[in-house]
DNA sequence: CTTTCATGTAAACAATGTCAACATCAGTAA
DNA sequence: TTACTGATGTTGACATTGTTTACATGAAAG
């Protein structure tokens, strides 16, 4: 039993098909909803097959997560290369629309589960993803070490209580301008 | 077998055990260490046995994050009579603080995976807390909507980041210092 | 053509959440 | 006291999950 009519015992790139169906279903159904089994089902594979190239589930959520801070570090490069009026306004607004638009994977990324495991992967790309934007945000304009932390900090839980839902919105009002007003309010 | 010599078939009060036993092996293992089969072999009660008291794991997380939200809003309370200095400061430490001496219990709180059950209890519990935080607040200081919200905002930020080890100390640096820097920084 | 090795499959395992059927016991009513 | 009843606990089973082991496939190297 196949699923297409003349599948080919080797994938081809089954790593790759692997998690860009994992990041389809992590946007849907969360973390906890990304089963290997149903992943593997997704690509049309077997259930073992995905141990070939992840050495366990929590391998490839690191791999996902990993992934996600590329793609956060590459949007605030490019923001802070379209040189802003006020650069940290920009990224700040980057960074929270960052996390909205990949709820799930910014979760994932700050998973404490993954955290606790101690993978290596996971922490080296957070590290890098942070140290361009601490690179980023010291290159264009001098701000003391606690103004940059209260900064991140603001942002950070910004993002958070808006992805929880925690942040009501008022009648009218819209979620882009509110974050820049919070942003704007130093 | 039994774990005391003589255990009675009835515990008495098992759901208050599961409660109290559940919150520390979540604080010592996170919320995926928490199994129903480890939980009631430590209250001494078979695996069946605490369905009894609640309809399913998640409802014993929910069960958890409620009473933690009551803690927080004690917490929160308990600063706010004291009739300190500066209300704002001292709510905004106490905050952080809470979050860094119940780590696991706080991200419980907070977890994606319980709110999106919609579970009406923990949602009136979140609701009921933030309510006061919001009177607690409103009533010190006349701050405005915006700026209430930065506040928050960065309070809360700041309490994953340092829950996530994400802010790293510098030398000889101390925690709770550190926490005040940021948060006196508005 | 043969060999090899990365990559896939099938079948099994242990652990988990959950449920159904039965057991125990305290309290109430006769 | 005696019988019943409902709350609470136990046992055994089930489906599902992550994971492993043994085997199958096939593309590329020799």
């Amino acid at each position: 039993m196949s699923t297409s009519v003349n599948a080919p015992y080797h994938h081809g790139n089954l790593r790759q098909a692997l998690l860009e169906a994992a990041l389809i279903i992590l946007e849907k159904d969360g973390e906890a909803g990304l089963g290997l089994r149903d992943l593997a089902r997704a690509v049309g594979v077997s259930a073992a097959a995905p141990y070939r190239h992840f050495d366990s589930r929590a391998a490839l959520l690191e791999a996902l997560a990993v992934t996600g801070f590329q793609r956060f570090s590459a949007a605030m490069e490019a923001v802070a290369s379209s040189d802003p009026a006020d650069p940290m306004a920009a990224m700040g607004k980057t960074y929270v629309l960052f996390a909205l638009s990949n709820a799930n994977l910014f979760r994932l990324m700050f998973s404490p589960q993954l955290k606790k495991d101690g993978r290596p992967g996971l922490r080296m790309a957070a590290d890098a993803a942070f140290d361009t934007l601490r690179h980023l945000v010291g290159g264009d304009m001098q701000t003391g070490r606690i103004k940059a932390l209260a900064a991140w900090a603001k942002v950070h839980g910004l993002s958070i209580l808006l992805l929880d839902g925690q942040i009501a919105l008022r009648a009218g009002e819209d979620t882009e301008a509110l974050i820049a007003e919070i942003i704007g309010s130093l």
